[in-house]
DNA sequence: CATGAATGAGCATTCATTCAT
DNA sequence: CATGAATGAATGCTCATTCAT
């Protein structure tokens, strides 16, 4: 819980001035902020305090009021890491020459959410009634505009691995995204367990499903007849 | 302790007593979980208040309590409600003699929660972060056995119409179920619009996907392999 | 909790008009009234709420306002009713012919409030700044003129032993009231039983030492020598 | 997770740092721990408001839960307080070296609780209806022991001056403070004053007996055969 | 920058009391 | 008389936010 900052920053002392009392400034919102992700992560936007992400940041109350001006923009900046996360790791991850890249990209996806469930459960706040007032116009079209690259990123696939025609591809990754975040639903609400079910088992007969259609197949009709 | 009141009203003769105080309080009770309802589906469990609810039920704070013991209690009442609408409308809903009951079931499902939009809120609060928050075990296990009837019905559907093995029956039904929770949640959270695509095609477009599998196809054994 | 009143009244017929009704009415508020003593005794004066008190008694909330206008005027009359007992049992049982009246008079007022817990737990919540305001002019003086008959009773009791000239006897009453009153307090708050005490043998010393004081005694100097 | 903060403030010089923090928090503790035991004191444990006591302290509500986590705590702290002080102020003062230990240490118990009303009105709502309310076990053991600590330094008074043999001497301590707590009782709740006696003249009495039995009178044997 | 005391509105819940029926 | 629904103020406690130091 040390917070030695201008040390592992000397290196900045040729920049521009303020420059690198910038660079510590964002180090400590990073510090804090990462605190925040785990607090909401664990108790949900509403019950999490400021006290709390305060303290275990190893600031004091008023302290996190010097980089936030409230919690809600807090959130959004917690929020915006886990995107820009998701951009990363997803979209921007190199396309492995070999065969099916879909099937790649769709369980990057899935194993995302899986790996990170603080970041999963970030994304479910944004939705609801309660919605963060000071988060629907800058973040939420940040939100989507991420989102969507990793849609292009799987019709690329879809398309590369001749599975869908090109003017077919967008609406068949939302689709099978759609699927994935369903799966990531029902997992983390505990319904598969409900049913007996477990995820992998279905993300398995899923991804079967996917690649097993045809490639430029004449989308409606023939496609009973190819398997 | 029965302290029934003889009632001097006229349109009260033919039933037995007590029975319209009775039928009012089950009125008045009505009033304020559907209030509740229309409140827990905006803000969320948690940030809900039961001052909020009075006020929009009509009543002073105190009033709700003649009704219902604790929040707690009176979430789960709309929780129940809701569970039992839609064990009505998808599972005991008459099945036509024509074809395809399983397109019947799936659109069905999501159409129950398209039509009320509040009901889908309310199941998702179920889930607050990363716990079945605050629900007592008996309404959340009330709440599995009335979905899990929803994916046997389902089930049924794709035997029926010859989709699927008797023995992967289930396993399907919760693979296209999740789909269909998944595009709620896309639908709900504003995504679909953001990618410029519309949830009547995808539902189209994942309809003919799952029906055109052939019948005949011996589709369960080589997945069962996999397993 | 049946409430059988007007049985058992019958030969009130003949009464003047409207007595038969107000003795039905005394029965009743007798019946709140014991209820109450119990629930007051039980919970305290605060903590004992109205709802249960009608409940215990066989009414519903609102029908206590019928019988005393407040909850401080019910406390009033369950406090009276004690006092009246106390009265009745102490001061005015006979007095036996045989020697040391006064041992009877002090143990017997031991034994009232022993024998009667919430009668004595009533009496304590008389004191301390929450007095009851609507207690104070009527009640405290009836209170403390039933309580001065005790001392009065007492006073005659020492100086019939011949424990006390006829000057004294007031004054020596009260002081030995005052230990049965200290016994009382510090056997209900359970401190004697911290100290290891037990009530019996204190008062058996006590009474010991009441009783060894001589006769007809020069009240200071010579007590030493008689023993 | 230590903070001090090096003050610039000038009477600070001489201390370690952070103690004038930590003396301010002392004093404003002290602050509402005053301005509670008034309120206690008036209005017993339960109908105490922590906003009242808050008021009174010159504090908005939120502010006391700064000090003290919860009300039963803030009470807790109140009767330490009091609790220590007749500790110090009856166990721990210097006894004369001239006769009659005993008559100075039940004087000065009385005398503590007639100076400080408030404290004896503390005491006694330690016990509210039938049972010692709402003491954590620690507290009321604690109270416990340091009144013990006062019976036992009665006793040694008692043998010190010759009045009681060693073995009897707790029995007798107890038996004398009995009185003194059952005079403070009379004389609170001015049943004292209704009886038309005063205090002081019934301690005097009382004290005058205490101190008349005969030094050397074999008095612990005849009563012990009687237990 | 950093502190942590202070604020005051907010929450779920209880309860004495009133009143239309 | 009796009912029980309704009221609204009160309670202990929490928490985002501010601000003097």
């Amino acid at each position: 819980m040390e917070r030695r900052v201008t040390s592992s920053l000397k290196q900045d002392a040729g920049l521009p001035r303020g420059t690198r009392r910038d660079a510590v400034r964002q180090f400590k919102k990073h510090l804090i902020r990462d605190a925040a992700k785990q607090i909401f992560a664990e108790r949900g936007i509403e019950a999490a305090s400021m006290r709390e992400i305060a303290q275990s940041a190893g600031y004091t109350t008023g302290s996190i009021y010097l980089y936030f001006d409230t919690k809600e923009e807090l959130y959004a900046e917690v929020l915006r890491d886990t995107l820009h996360a998701l951009y990363v790791v997803v979209a921007e991850s190199p396309l492995p020459a070999g065969a099916s890249q879909t099937e790649r990209a769709l369980r990057g996806l899935w194993q995302f959410f899986t790996d990170r469930p603080a970041d999963f459960d970030l994304g479910f706040y944004l939705y609801g009634g309660a919605r963060p007032a000071g988060l629907s116009p800058q973040l939420d079209d940040e939100l989507n505009e991420l989102l969507d690259s990793v849609m292009v990123h799987i019709a690329q696939c879809l398309v590369a691995d001749g599975l869908t025609a090109q003017n077919d591809a967008h609406h068949q990754a939302v689709l099978h995204a759609t699927w994935i975040f369903g799966l990531l639903l029902m997992n983390k609400t505990r319904r598969l367990k409900a049913f007996d079910e477990r995820a992998e088992p279905l993300l398995d007969s899923y991804m079967h499903n996917v690649l097993s259609t045809a490639p430029n197949r004449p989308r409606s009709q023939d496609r009973r007849g190819r398997r």
